[in-house]
DNA sequence: GTCGTGAACGACATATACTATGTAGTATA
């Protein structure tokens, strides 16, 4: 089976090829909302979320999936059968990952895309640049100055943030993850996983490290450059293939022996800060530290290889997680025996949408459900208010009280279920509904979902109000940031912490791999003050529950006190604090 | 491109605000 396309193509690779079609159409269009663009992201959803292996139906078979047609099922078996889509072949080359790139930047859509191709012959980020530089964007008709400094500084924020060129985590921690499903697959591969700094959970990502321990190191790279995601090889070893997918990601992959694994991963986890802070202190012992082994330097006998917490242990300190490998006192902690706690289960979730929600797909009966399953002593519903797109109107909310209130008879002291919304906050910081209605609520999360160009000090205080309000316990994705693609609003943080502090209300670590929002920045700074931190998910389907973890891996990175934390551990804290705001 | 009604064709269409331009494009859960 391995070897031949046939094998590999999972509903959620089909699912990502209907979606890239969407994707694509947009731009070949110019329209997000054409019913072509509308049925493929259809397609995509109803295979995605199909109970069957989609790749294993008929034509007839695929047609009876709601939002599959005749079209739609013809290109699956096409997809599966031959490797390749001629519809998503043709749109590629039209529309190169270049050009892709330019349309995901801030302010451009797929009519300002076609404008530039056509009348200033931009087809890349770096063509941009090179126009704007010319000023050659205000001759074009419909565009001027003023927007061409608007892209110009687009341009600048995120090459501030780096993020031009980079992957975010959103799309590498899947694709990953699903490169190591697949590795593990083939025969004679003892071990897989993923290094890098995806492993230490940057927000973005230059490349995928993908480590293999396999008796056949052949037969791996073989299987590997066929994977459907590949779009062409860089570099193709023995032991390491270098390949860029269709999406524009380099990914790594390197072999090793299994007794070497542990060594490797240590190795290509990095960062490279860390590193050479462990070779230092291997050299200062004797031995030296490389990406096969710790050996003694007279003689080469080898110390520990086969586990990284063999490797820390030799060289006397503490296993370091991943996340807190970047040369920033880590290792000196793990010598004391002062790294940061680990945070405990997470106990509850305060961010969670169902079908009340325009765009919640689970419903407040599977949320229940999921939240039991995950062992929850306490679950927030918190579908969006009225001052957003996808807000439900208070009879919604009326409605969704009553059925709340029947699960609690059911639920007995299992869990605590709240009754809560995502209020929106407005440019001013007012919120949804009025003051009476808002009191009705258990818990309320309120947070900004526009108005994002303000300046600081207009948008600290739209927050700084909103938490003054009774109602509202916690701020969600504070900065509102899309990591890689929409940088956050600009906020005095030390402001907003101390305001937090002061109110009693928590901020939200968002997991949602696109926001992860507090920053790492934000985190640093709320340990300065008395403020508490809530893991959410934000999920908007019952898959998305786990986001909780994310935010919990991701503020590690911060190195946050396991107690700022209200729901983790013991939740003899978290009821405490339910009971608990100030006014 | 899909669906449903009736066997070929029409319905489907977040809504709203903002920005930059002077009507269109983009962003938002």
């Amino acid at each position: 089976m391995l070897g031949t396309a046939m094998a590999t193509y999972r509903n959620q690779d089909l699912a990502e090829a209907f979606d890239e079609l969407a994707e694509l159409t947009i731009l070949d269009e110019g329209d997000p909302q054409s019913f072509r663009v509308r049925a493929y992201e259809n397609a995509a959803r109803a295979i995605a979320g199909a109970d069957v292996e989609a790749a294993t139906l008929t034509l007839a078979q695929l047609q009876k999936l709601e939002g599959i047609g005749k079209s739609g099922a013809t290109k699956v078996r096409e997809l599966v059968d031959t490797g390749c889509m001629a519809k998503l072949e043709e749109l590629r080359l039209k529309h190169p990952l270049e050009v892709r790139a330019l349309a995901k930047l801030p302010g451009i859509g797929p009519k300002t895309v076609t404008k530039l191709r056509a009348e200033a012959n931009v087809h890349s980020i770096d063509d941009l640049r090179a126009a704007i530089a010319a000023q050659k964007i205000r001759t074009i008709k419909g565009l001027s100055a003023k927007t061409e400094a608007k892209f110009a500084q687009v341009i600048a924020e995120l090459d501030a943030q780096g993020v031009i060129g980079r992957t975010p985590i959103s799309v590498a921690l899947p694709l990953a993850r699903r490169l190591v499903e697949q590795l593990r697959q083939v025969p004679g591969v003892e071990h897989v996983s993923y290094a890098g700094s995806l492993r230490r959970f940057r927000e973005t990502v230059g490349d995928i490290d993908l480590l293999v321990a396999a008796t056949d190191p052949a037969a791996v790279m073989e299987t590997f450059v066929g994977f459907p995601q590949v779009d062409r090889v860089l570099v193709r070893g023995e032991t390491k293939t270098s390949l860029l997918t269709r999406r524009g990601t380099q990914i790594d992959l390197r072999v090793v022996a299994a007794h070497q694994i542990g060594a490797a991963q240590l190795y290509f986890t990095g960062s490279k800060a860390h590193n050479v802070a462990l070779r230092q202190r291997a050299l200062s012992r004797g031995w030296t530290l490389n990406e096969y082994a710790l050996a003694e330097l007279d003689g080469g006998k080898v110390i520990a290889s086969e586990t990284e917490e063999a490797i820390y242990a030799a060289l006397g300190l503490a296993f370091v997680p991943p996340t807190l490998r970047e040369g920033a006192g880590e290792i000196e902690a793990a010598e004391r025996g002062q790294l940061p706690a680990p945070f405990g289960a997470v106990n509850g979730d305060f961010h969670v949408h169902t079908t009340t929600s325009g765009d919640g797909q689970s419903t407040l009966d599977e949320m229940v459900e999921a939240a039991l399953a995950r062992g929850y002593r306490v679950l927030a519903i918190t579908d969006h208010a009225e001052g957003t797109v996808s807000g439900a109107p208070r009879e919604a909310f009326e409605l969704q009280h009553a059925r709340i209130v029947a699960w609690r008879e059911k639920l007995g002291d299992r869990l605590l279920l709240l009754h809560g919304a995502e209020l929106n906050i407005g440019p001013n910081g007012e919120l949804d509904y009025d003051a009476e209605f808002r009191a009705r609520f258990d818990f309320c999360v309120a947070s900004v979902h526009d108005h994002m160009d303000l300046p600081r000090e207009q948008q600290t205080a739209r927050i700084v109000r909103a938490m003054q309000d009774p109602a509202v316990r916690s701020i969600g994705h504070l900065s509102a940031r899309m990591i890689g693609a929409r940088p956050g609003i600009d906020l005095d943080y030390d402001a907003i912490v101390e305001a937090a502090a002061q109110t009693g209300t928590a901020l939200e670590v968002n997991g949602a791999l696109p926001r992860l929002d507090l920053s790492e920045e934000a985190l640093r700074r709320a340990a300065k003050h008395d403020v508490k931190l809530l893991f959410t998910s934000d999920a908007h389907h019952v898959d998305e529950l786990g986001n909780v973890a994310h935010a919990a891996t991701y503020a590690a990175r911060a190195w946050v006190d396991p107690a700022r934390v209200l729901n983790t551990g013991d939740p003899a804290r978290l009821l405490e604090w339910l009971k608990s705001k100030s006014s």
